[in-house]
DNA sequence: CGTGTTTGACCCGCGC
DNA sequence: GCGCGGGTCAAACACG
């Protein structure tokens, strides 16, 4: 069974979030399946996990049918919504197979695709979300701030995959129950606190799961802080 | 020499 | 209170 094939080009159809060909989107439940973008018959779409309220108002689950939130993505900088970035990968008809919804946020978890459009897959666990800490002292309300997350599979031979942003490694971990250690990185732009882990599906060594934690402040073409034009990049929104 | 990676230690939250 | 596990730090190391 071909559970992930590749094609299209909807790396190319978001600026500014450079996603390579073959990454494959996971998808929020419960929502009907499948969720394909237009085109791509064979990549799911996940949105960040991003409101607290919402999560309280549904007992920390999935899908608010009153709430179109269009959530912006983490990797992109401020400015750049899930929306747009929909609407861009849909040619201008964000209406066109995208979910429109409010996700739960973290503290719970989702439940994504791994095994292809219409089978339900694994679930991914979600703790608090970390802020950033600017030293060791602040240790203490490392789980009190909350970024939005935003992940996705991929099935890639390469752990880290080129977003267009420059990470740099800070930590690997060999976790419970998976056959692989997870890495973590940091966004090595000044003042940018995002971050991301990689890591192997102990299920299918193939696929990696990548999170992303927080929002960039920056373009992903102009790693330098002193390049403070974000529009070029995002004139399209 | 500057930058990035590796890796053991440390800290904290959480479950029991 | 204690132990476990995840997340982060930071020194050592590698590399261009």
């Amino acid at each position: 069974m071909q559970a992930y094939m590749e094609g299209g080009q909807l790396g190319a159809c978001l600026p500014g979030f450079l996603v390579p060909d073959h990454y494959v989107f996971p998808l929020p439940l419960p929502l009907p399946l499948p969720l394909q973008l237009p085109g791509q018959p064979n990549k799911l779409f996940q949105m960040p996990f991003d409101h607290e309220a919402e999560a309280e108002n549904h007992g920390g689950a999935m899908v608010s049918s009153d709430h179109c939130g269009l959530y912006p993505l983490p990797g992109l900088p401020f400015g750049c919504s899930a929306g747009a970035v929909a609407t861009a990968a849909c040619g201008g008809k964000p209406d066109a197979g995208f979910i429109h919804s409010t996700v739960g946020a973290d503290e719970v978890c989702t439940t994504v695709t791994a095994k292809g459009c219409n089978e339900i897959g694994s679930t991914i666990w979600w703790k608090s979300s970390a802020a950033a800490m600017a030293e060791r002292g602040k240790m203490k309300v490392r789980r009190k701030m909350r970024e939005p997350r935003f992940c996705f599979q991929t099935r890639s031979d390469v752990d880290v995959l080129d977003d267009g942003y420059k990470w740099r490694k800070y930590g690997q971990k060999v976790v419970k129950n998976s056959l692989h250690p997870r890495s973590y990185f940091r966004c090595t732009h000044s003042n940018c606190r995002v971050k991301k882990r990689v890591e192997r599906l102990s299920t299918d060594c193939r696929m990696v799961m990548t999170t992303y934690e927080g929002r960039h402040t920056h373009s992903p073409c102009s790693d330098d802080a002193s390049s403070g034009d974000h529009t070029d990049c995002f004139s399209s929104f």
